[in-house]
DNA sequence: GTACATTTCAAACGATTGTTTAAATTCGTT
DNA sequence: AACGAATTTAAACAATCGTTTGAAATGTAC
């Protein structure tokens, strides 16, 4: 075998990790490429641009993950009655920490990924998503939308973007609140335990009486 | 008068616009200055660095907004039985919206920049406010933990953190939703429907029961 | 109006960025 | 072993960044 997969995994692997660090345009191909102890010229070789470096990195996960997603959400669609909403978000819990298998830390890598695509290159992931997977994030918003029959449907929309918000700030900054606490409450907190602390958060946010 | 003054508003006021629409670091001094009609060096000249300048904008709000926020708090403190949440998250909107006596969109401006300081330049913008408002974000945390006896200082912190997220996502796209509110579901938004929007669902998520 | 301090200005600085080039090396196939 | 394709390498590219410089311009006070 050649060592072409093995060249163009130590780059995936050390932009995933750089890019969570630190973001994705406030790190350079020469980090990445020093990291991952390959010359500069091939992360372009391999890959083209930075820009497709950056969507690579990202497509290792969702390629795993939306299809999972998309399968537990029809399964919920399936059912007869409205689900609850606590169980409509808790079917993003096992597929987010079966990422884990993709890479070590990986549930924990993705999200800060995706923390930072959402802040970092603005309004390019949202299109993204929309693009790529409009199918599977219609079926999600359906079954919120099945589950708070009493909210209008512009009322859901502002609500799974201030989840959004929740999620995204709260995986781009999890190194940091992960110190904080530990510090603070002497609380070693790991990914799942935020993933499980986030979803009663959530569900009452969104299921929230409407305002007067 | 010299129009010393009148050289460090322009600065301001174009860096204020630049920052809040595509961040920090990814504005350049060039932008600023072109946007400003000044020569390039004046901000060096008149704020030291860009970083100084950076901290200049955030001040220029923070200086009217906290001690506003610190008065509200200390006037909720001073009430005998501990307050409703809503009670509480409400104390932000007045003050808030009172930013746009400072600039034109100074509230969505700074809510923007708010955003921005907490994704752009990681853990920065948290020091910052824990050394120069310790105090009266202890305020704040205090009339939290009053409104909400149930829930354990660690919890809080966590569903505090959560509620920053939304804020600080939500108000640096705020641009991006607005667009997409309006085009989906035929709705102007202004800055203030969006803060009183957050208020029920950050009151619910805060106050949410705990997770088995 | 002269002297002094403040501000503006064009130009250049050194550093860093993503990308490209062309030669050198490694690899798989015959 | 030898050929051709794939890959790696060092070097340079042009562009942009924040910052500095020193002279020109402007403002202030006597």
């Amino acid at each position: 075998m050649s060592n072409k997969q093995s060249t163009q995994l130590k780059i995936l692997d050390a932009a995933e990790q750089l890019f969570a660090e630190t973001g994705f345009s406030a790190t350079s191909l020469r980090q990445i490429t020093s990291l991952a102890e390959v010359n500069l010229a091939s992360v372009n070789y391999h890959f083209g641009s930075k820009k497709e470096l950056i969507q690579a990195v990202l497509q290792r996960y969702l390629a795993v993950l939306m299809p999972r997603l998309d399968q537990e959400f029809s399964r919920l669609l399936a059912a007869q009655q409205p689900n609850q909403l606590t169980t409509v978000l808790s079917v993003f819990v096992e597929p987010l920490l079966e990422l884990g298998a993709v890479q070590h830390n990986g549930t924990s890598a993705f999200l800060q990924l995706l923390g930072r695509g959402y802040t970092d290159v603005q309004g390019h992931l949202r299109w993204f998503f929309n693009h790529h997977y409009g199918r599977t994030l219609d079926k999600f918003v359906l079954l919120v939308q099945q589950s708070c029959p009493a909210l209008p449907a512009s009322e859901i929309f502002w609500r799974l973007h201030f989840s959004l918000g929740t999620i995204v700030f709260t995986m781009a900054s999890n190194a940091a609140l992960k110190d904080i606490a530990a510090a603070d409450f002497n609380e070693r907190v790991e990914i799942d335990g935020v993933i499980k602390r986030l979803i009663p958060y959530l569900a009452a946010g969104i299921a929230a009486p409407l305002a007067p």
